[in-house]
DNA sequence: AATAGTATCAACCGCAAGAGC
DNA sequence: TGCTCTTGCGGTTGATACTAT
């Protein structure tokens, strides 16, 4: 017989909340707090479902919520959490006061994702991919590096592929001028020219090529053993597993040294396909181990997430400077 | 000025897990 | 232990505002 719905449908008002609805929703739970949220719209005289008065309350109406653009510092830290935590939005949320999930989500879909990947950085990953992308395209042929492309970044496609035809030019003028090779397209291409984690990489997408079906389903990290192992925190520290290269550092050091680590820059992307997080990847009920051992959740059993950034291991108890990806700071620091 | 395209964000939806019985 | 209800979450949608042509 399907889901029993949380409330009668028809009786139920949708769409914009007037300010009158505002003014009842706000009074009622200024008396009565917000106990049953089922009820509340009832007692309050409102035609609206429970669920709606709890968004609407949560995201608007609540008295603490800061209802302005985001900071600059704000974004910083939208997206250094968002680079270990994933699209755990209320996470997120919960280090900005005064900020929704919601706002958090907005925010990063329709700002901070074209923003980095305007920088040439894989929102997803959080990693520069040009520079790993131009390497693949020199060797592959186009069929096979759009395949490749779409497997590995999913929805950055798009992006992916103007970059490449952006990026094959500049090689091909690279290798016919050697020394005038001034490549501006994409920040870190030097750095990593000879980053063996390329090769690691073309290795396994050569042999993705060979077994196309094998991208989107290899999803390593839900065998057993894969699985365990890759919700462990290594030292305290976030340790995500990458079907490439054994394990992805997302912690400090990966940030510090960025591009340069032993990660798989593409590493999460391959996990999924094209909506692979690293939230996704430490499912919010996954049992987690913290330094000592001991397992915790992660996600909604964190009433206070802080309890999470709060460990010896925080990754942002460090001076932003030190840990943010310096590709981000320049972009921060020319904000408009 | 009109229209089309794009960006933004409030609101909705369904799912999953906790709480309580 | 299992069921129901409630709550929280993340993804998605749709209305509106804004911009470009």
């Amino acid at each position: 017989m399907g889901r029993i719905p949380c409330c009668e449908k028809d009786n139920v008002k949708r769409g914009q909340w007037t300010p009158e609805e505002d003014n009842k929703l706000s009074s009622y739970i200024a008396q009565h707090g917000t106990r049953n949220w089922r009820l509340i719209p009832k007692n309050a005289g409102l035609q609206r479902c429970g669920k709606s008065c709890r968004l609407r309350w949560t995201n608007y109406l609540r008295p603490d919520l800061k209802h302005g653009q985001f900071s600059n510092a704000e974004e910083q830290t939208i997206v250094k959490l968002h680079s270990v935590v994933g699209n755990r939005w209320s996470l997120i949320a919960a280090q900005l006061p005064g900020r929704t999930d919601n706002d958090v989500k907005n925010h990063w879909n329709t700002k901070l994702k074209k923003k980095l990947s305007g920088m040439g950085i894989d929102p997803v990953t959080h990693k520069p991919f040009s520079h790993l992308m131009a390497e693949i395209a020199t060797t592959l042929a186009p069929p096979q590096v759009a395949h490749l492309a779409e497997a590995a970044l999913g929805c950055f496609k798009d992006e992916m592929l103007h970059l490449l035809t952006k990026k094959r030019i500049d090689f091909q003028l690279q290798q016919s001028n050697p020394g005038q090779g001034n490549n501006t397209t994409v920040p870190y291409s030097k750095q990593d020219e000879k980053d063996d984690t390329v090769e690691k990489i073309k290795l396994n997408l050569s042999r993705a090529i060979q077994e196309p079906d094998m991208l989107p389903l290899n999803k390593p990290w839900e065998s057993t053993s894969t699985r365990a192992t890759s919700a462990n925190f290594e030292g305290g520290c976030g340790v995500f597993p990458t079907s490439v290269t054994g394990y992805h550092h997302y912690g400090p050091s990966s940030f510090a040294n960025e591009g340069g680590g032993s990660g798989s820059p593409w590493s999460q992307s391959m996990c999924t396909g094209s909506t692979c997080t690293a939230g996704e990847q430490v499912r919010s009920h996954e049992k987690l181990k913290d330094e000592n051992g001991e397992e915790f959740q992660g996600g909604k059993e964190i009433k206070n997430a802080t309890s999470i950034f709060n460990t010896d291991c925080v990754l942002w108890d460090i001076p932003s400077d030190d840990l943010i990806n310096p590709i981000y700071r320049e972009a921060f620091n020319n904000k408009e």
